[in-house]
DNA sequence: GGTTCTAGAACC
DNA sequence: GGTTCTAGAACC
């Protein structure tokens, strides 16, 4: 039983999650060198029979024995698979696996809590939808500030024809009056001024 | 070399994939029944053992030894995993596993061309991102629209602004002139009528 | 179209 | 936050 009081023991005051704290003990547990453990720079970890690991370890400290689910919550926390440099050792019969993250390696469990695990799929869907969202939501409003803007254009293009038919308007019966105007002054002038008149040199 | 000319070679006038044909081939074939074959009702296939048909079987059918490979072929081509109905069967020594697919029976062979590739990753996410450009693209369209009609929605209040003076202007010149045309009439009234006359009554 | 590594999403 | 099944994405 290794797991028991595991959660919140290795770094007391912190809060690293329950997978990386295990992870550290399977990982520096020298009882398990045989399935899993540092590699030689302590920057990464190796896992030596998967399948043997994930049907004898696995259990021990985790609720399953798949493989697959383990290699989810690694990729979960940002651990990246390295490659495996020895692609001609001794046909197939290889069966290790390697990972590592930045802010996990040997000797160094204070960065522990430096490891996050991501945002969650439902989280980040939800993020996703909600930009959309605000998209459309925008898209909306534009769509509405748009049929206000030509509203108003409307009202004021017929308050502008109207205008300018006043303005004609106005402007013929200007000319009208003028003409009215200026008769009455001709005929003023006719009356007072006396006929024959000459002007001055 | 169970492989070599399986292409195409199953149904032969139609074009299934590859990874069907052998799917296939590997389950009917009774040489394979310890480790994969044929569920009771032939509507389902079972592997027996994950890790021992992984590194013995697979190889000889395709260029790997992952299960995990071999599954996301499954999942690719719409094949679904089925739930295991005995958990509480002899504790964790159970290393089996279930897919069907509706068009993958035993002995409906013709079907086996009803089975679609799922559309690539790679052309769905071109889809998508040509979908959120159509959707920028689109709104960059609507916000120069926008500028247009504000620019022209200044240019006629500033028209408008220039009539409405007008307007104005027109109005009060011919209230003056109407001034002097009344003023003026006047004037040839009392130019034209003798002193003192009276109206009949 | 196949293989590999990582992520999404549902369920717990 | 953990576990499981399926999908995304890169590389071949």
């Amino acid at each position: 039983m290794a797991v028991q009081d595991v959660k919140g023991s290795i770094v007391p005051g912190s809060s690293v999650p329950g997978f990386l704290s295990k992870l550290w003990l399977l990982v520096d547990d020298a009882d398990n060198d045989e399935l899993i453990g540092w590699s030689h720079n302590g920057n990464s970890f190796i896992v030596q029979d998967q399948t043997r690991f994930a049907k004898e370890i696995l259990p021990n400290y985790f609720k399953h024995n798949n493989m697959a689910s383990f290699i989810r919550q690694l990729n979960m926390y940002g651990f990246r698979k390295k490659a495996n440099l020895e692609h001609g050792t001794l046909k197939a019969e290889k069966d290790d696996i390697e990972f590592q993250h930045p802010n996990f390696k040997r000797g160094k469990i204070g960065q522990l809590e430096l490891i996050k695990r991501k945002v969650s799929a439902r989280e980040e869907s939800k993020l996703r939808i909600d930009n959309v969202n605000r998209i459309l939501n925008d898209v909306q409003d534009m769509k509405g500030k748009q049929d206000n803007i030509s509203g108003t254009l409307e009202g004021i293009q017929r308050e502008n024809q109207v205008l300018w038919r006043e303005v004609v308007h106005l402007r013929q019966r200007h000319e009208k009056q003028q003409k009215i105007v200026n008769r009455l002054i001709q005929f003023l002038i006719t009356m007072v001024k006396p006929v024959g008149l000459k002007r001055k040199p």
